[in-house]
DNA sequence: AACAAAAATATACTAAAGTATGAGTAAAAA
DNA sequence: TTTTTACTCATACTTTAGTATATTTTTGTT
């Protein structure tokens, strides 16, 4: 069944752990014997123990131990606006619909949300609506941030 | 003198890695005297080798590790417009004063009156008096349509 | 110095923009 | 069939933007 395999999947790390655990312990046991059989002094075993069990440790951590991420910003440049292609790809990245792409341009134009909501015949609610996830998908605060970004993104002319 | 203590701030780490060491091994010989003298159990023991050092080595690890990065590339789009000629003519022409100008370029890159104000070091209400006049003198009605105008106009790039 | 622009400031309002939240609806996808 | 998605609308409120009007400084020019 697919369930266990993706049960696996889940618990990759956990099992894997538990393997080693297995795994060590047996070596453990090995090292006993070892010891009995070859009357190896006890400081020997300890150190072996300490030192392994070090390792794992360290190993545990950097394994388990969540990443710093760090952002960097690189700058590309896009030479003019006349030669115009919208792009396409941002704007399904960025997950912006057709009324709200629609209603970027009406922005851009000057149009007051009023103004926007008569030509595109829907209520004064509803642009507002639109405008709240413009902003959001687009991330900026005012209107007038929107249609700057949406310019230097090439989303809009 | 100086030098040991320079020395000493250097080591810092290996110093308290050594003395760790040290006090560990302390304690496994009274853990082994222990042992001798009450007769304890040798898993018991060496599980708690094991527990002791595992935690060792996790403590280590997060202490001394670098933090792993990750690099996220964030594509920043910037349209270089090098064929931008500013209509120096048309300024004139339309009695734009340099403050007027400069509010003009703050507001096309989305700024709000209070964050103009603020880095022009004036206040909002000169910032809305200017407003007025570059209004009046676009003859538009809002500053998204100043910007739009400005721009169409070569005022701004 | 006198004068005119330009710049800065303020107050008191009105209008528009933006926020937060909830909810209905139709079409597409799972 | 249920879920998701895009679109729609509404209310209540807060914040910005814009209007109208008036006063005070600067500053460059006769």
């Amino acid at each position: 069944m697919p369930s266990i395999i993706k049960w696996f999947r889940n618990y990759k790390t956990a099992i894997l752990y538990g393997i080693s655990l297995f795994v060590l312990l047996f070596f453990l046991k090995w090292l006993e014997l070892r010891y009995i059989l070859f009357d190896h002094s006890l400081e020997i075993y300890i150190g072996s123990i300490a030192v392994l069990f070090t390792a794992l440790g360290i190993w545990l951590a950097l394994k388990l131990s969540k990443p710093k991420t760090i952002i960097v910003e690189k700058e590309i440049f896009i030479p003019k606006r006349k030669d115009f292609i919208m792009n396409q790809a941002l704007i399904e990245q960025l997950e912006l619909s057709t009324r709200e792409l629609e209603i970027l341009h009406l922005m851009a134009q000057g149009n007051s949300n009023q103004e926007i909501a008569n030509s595109i015949f829907v209520s004064l609610s509803t642009v507002k609506t639109h405008n709240q996830n413009i902003f959001e998908k687009l991330e900026v605060k005012r209107r007038t941030q929107a249609i700057e970004k949406a310019k230097r993104l090439q989303i809009i002319p």
